[in-house]
DNA sequence: ACCACATGCACCAAT
DNA sequence: TTGGTGCATGTGGTC
């Protein structure tokens, strides 16, 4: 009997085509193909989705998204916010204040309603300005409030899967662990359902053990064979939402799992809730992004139907059971809520409209470097100007929209029979049933037609345009792009890929590039890795090529955080200075020997320009008080308000600073009329002395 | 109590 | 008179 089962690899993705939609495939299917009956795959596969001598799901690459990584739940653009940002908090430098930015995770419970769940997830990406303070603060303080229902310990749970620190990317439970790679297909034979006994899961047990003693794996999920089962058991009921890439991409740090564990008694109950509250989580990042797919595609012929959740015997994916097509997709019962839309995840960031993503990113828009950096001993500020008339390319936005904001609906023209071209983009990568006498029944996948690709595709322009409107919001504003100042990038740090491979190396503008210079907490000091550890590693990239990947990954690798600071009044204000905390200033910038300080060229990755910084100190009591001088035209040049915030980097193989001003996104009148909290405020002349700066 | 920092404001130089 | 510079001081956080 054959089954069909093919896989998308990373070229289908980049093609824009046939999308994880296609992922649909009775999970017998997965379960009794035998190896040689995939379909060749490229270096990056995605779904291993075999137990047995197959990975499972979770296998490949070393691109792992983290599940830490807001990017997983959204594209965030933005270079990640060091998780220990010591200088986030706007009044202590020393808070270990996780980043604002990067803790706003769409995090629900699927106990609340999928659309409460949505529109909270929308939300929770555009933290207002005005409330992001008070953000961070409960982060603090906690974590947000847990909701007020009986899940607070769930909540709290999830909460801590969505905040939890990354820092020790060493650290990761991959669920891959819950399999062995190199198991018998046979002794996995869940063909007939996975209603495994006991047995059966103590089948497993070694595995688990196995692979946790041969990858340091988790120790919290050792021995525990149940949990295999319910992943499994997971995965077929979403494998038409949850893509083997994500899957795959799944990784957890093992010392919040033990900490969830814990905090979920330990017990072998406790690992399976948290299990489900794992996969939930994923899910709901998932299944949201599809069910957001799916309300795009109005024109699409397949519409939405609520799954009859009391009914799913269907969905046991029996081995004679094929999903019925006429079923778009089946929810999970973990998700037993309609779909709501989503808009498309947007870092927090603001633009200075107000409204939708901001770009900013100089490595997803584009850092531009000039001179090297040179202390002179002019105070003035200057800048060089470069060519910063980029623009968000359009072939950027379609790659990421193909990679992330792809649609993952499963259409619904998948009683395609099987007839379709060996050519075609279905028969490279799809998901496909066959009947007992190995002929393919249906075809679950989307490219069956050329119908249903234009439709793909005018869902992926949809989309497309939609995140470019956000992306306009800030391109416009800044008049800044990403791979137009990469290049520059390259081309200024004297740095190409051709000429240095291992640093600073243009980034293909088919490949937009989330940057990832979070320094680990525990080590701001250190260089940049590849990694983003937990936060917005972008979900585009995860799809783009491994070439594409590793070459923007490079990039980073030079660079090393520094510091950050959110700008106060005083900070954007007319004086054009700006107080840095002392403890980052310290140990992070150069020595200052001397009060008067020394000037060092910064060069701004959002405007592509280079800035003659004053760095300096004051002394303040027994103290010292260090300052930015000369900062007035960044700030302006950035449109900085107060509540934004910049971030300073330095380059060490160009020798360079670079500083970059963030804009927070400002909603609404509150964000408007957002002063200074707890400051007094004093004489109206020094109040108009350190008047806003007109947004620009 | 100490420290960091935001900012008020005095002082000074330039216009 | 205006704008820039630098110090002083109050506030809030941390130890």
């Amino acid at each position: 009997m054959k089954r069909g089962l093919e896989f998308h690899d990373k070229q289908d993705l980049e093609d824009g085509e046939d999308g994880l939609e296609n992922v649909m495939v009775s999970m017998e299917d997965i379960q009794s193909h035998q190896p040689n009956e995939f379909e060749p795959m490229e270096e990056e596969q995605i779904i291993g989705a075999i137990v047995g001598d197959r990975e499972f799901f979770l296998n490949g690459d070393d691109h792992h998204l983290d599940m830490n990584d807001a990017s997983i739940f959204a594209c965030t653009d933005f270079p990640p916010i060091p998780h220990d940002f010591p200088c986030m908090s706007s009044s202590s430098s020393t808070s270990s204040a996780p980043p604002l930015a990067n803790n706003i995770k769409p995090f629900q419970t699927s106990s609340s309603s999928s659309s409460a769940s949505s529109s909270n997830n929308s939300a929770s990406w555009e933290v207002p300005k005005s409330d992001a303070e008070d953000v961070n603060k409960k982060i603090l303080e906690g974590g947000i409030p847990p909701p007020e229902d009986d899940n607070c310990l769930k909540f709290n749970v999830m909460e801590d899967l969505g905040y939890m620190d990354l820092i020790d990317a060493n650290e990761f439970w991959d669920p891959s662990t819950l399999f062995q790679s190199d198991q018998n297909p046979q002794d996995y034979n869940m063909s007939d359902s996975v209603q495994l006994s006991q047995d059966d899961n103590q089948e497993r047990k070694p595995l688990l053990e196995d692979y946790d003693d041969q990858n340091d794996g988790l120790s919290f999920f050792q021995g525990n064979g149940e949990l295999a089962v319910i992943f499994f058991e997971w995965l077929k009921q979403n494998k038409d939402y949850i893509s083997a890439e994500d899957m795959r991409s799944i990784k957890l740090k093992r010392s919040t799992i033990e900490s969830a564990s814990k905090r979920l008694g330990g017990t072998k109950e406790g690992k399976k809730q948290l299990l489900r509250l794992i996969l939930q989580w994923v899910e709901q990042y998932q299944l949201q992004k599809k069910r957001l797919s799916e309300a795009a595609a109005s024109d699409s012929p397949c519409q939405y139907q609520e799954p009859n959740l009391n009914s799913n015997a269907s969905f046991q994916y029996n081995t004679n059971v094929v999903p019925d097509p006429s079923t778009c997709f089946y929810l999970s019962p973990w998700m037993p809520t309609p779909p709501t839309y989503i808009p498309p995840p947007e870092p927090f960031y603001p633009t200075p409209t107000g409204a939708g993503l901001v770009g900013g990113d100089p490595y997803c828009n584009g850092p531009s470097f000039t001179p090297p950096l040179s202390q002179t001993v002019n105070g003035n500020m200057e800048y060089q100007t470069m060519d910063s008339t980029q623009s968000w390319p359009p072939s950027q936005i379609s790659a990421m929209e193909a990679s992330q904001y792809r649609p993952l609906i499963p259409e619904n023209d998948c009683n395609v029979a099987a007839n379709a071209n060996p050519n075609d983009l279905f028969s490279q990568h799809p998901y496909q049933l066959f009947d007992e006498n190995g002929d393919r029944l249906v075809r679950l996948g989307s490219s069956a037609t050329k119908e249903a690709r234009k439709k793909r595709m005018a869902r992926s322009r949809r989309l497309s345009s939609h995140h470019y409107r956000h992306l306009s919001h800030q391109t416009q504003h800044q008049s800044q792009s990403s791979d137009q100042s990469l290049r520059m990038v390259a081309e200024n740090c004297t740095m190409s890929p051709a000429n240095n491979p291992g640093n600073w190396v243009y980034w293909p503008s088919a490949a937009p590039s989330p940057m990832m210079m979070v320094p680990p907490p525990d080590a701001p000091h250190q260089h940049l890795t590849t990694e983003r550890p937990g936060m917005q590693r972008q979900n585009h990239q995860k799809h783009g090529s491994a070439g594409k990947r590793s070459q923007g990954l490079k990039m980073e690798k030079n660079l090393k955080f520094l510091l950050q600071k959110v700008l106060k009044q005083s900070d954007v204000g007319n004086l054009g200075r700006i107080v840095l905390p002392k403890k980052e200033a310290e140990s992070h910038l150069p020595e200052l020997e001397s009060r008067d300080g020394i000037t060092i060229a910064m060069e701004d990755i959002g405007i592509s320009r280079v800035w003659n910084i004053k760095y300096r100190f004051w002394p303040n009591n027994k103290s010292r008080m260090y300052l930015l001088e000369n900062t007035g035209d960044f700030v302006r040049a950035n449109g900085l308000q107060e509540g934004d915030f910049i971030v300073i980097y330095a380059d060490t193989k160009c020798g360079k600073y670079l500083i970059r001003g963030i804009k927070v996104r400002q909603t609404g009148p509150k964000a408007e009329g957002k002063k200074p909290a707890k400051k007094k405020s004093r004489t109206s002349s020094s109040t108009a002395k350190c008047s806003p700066v007109a947004p620009m």
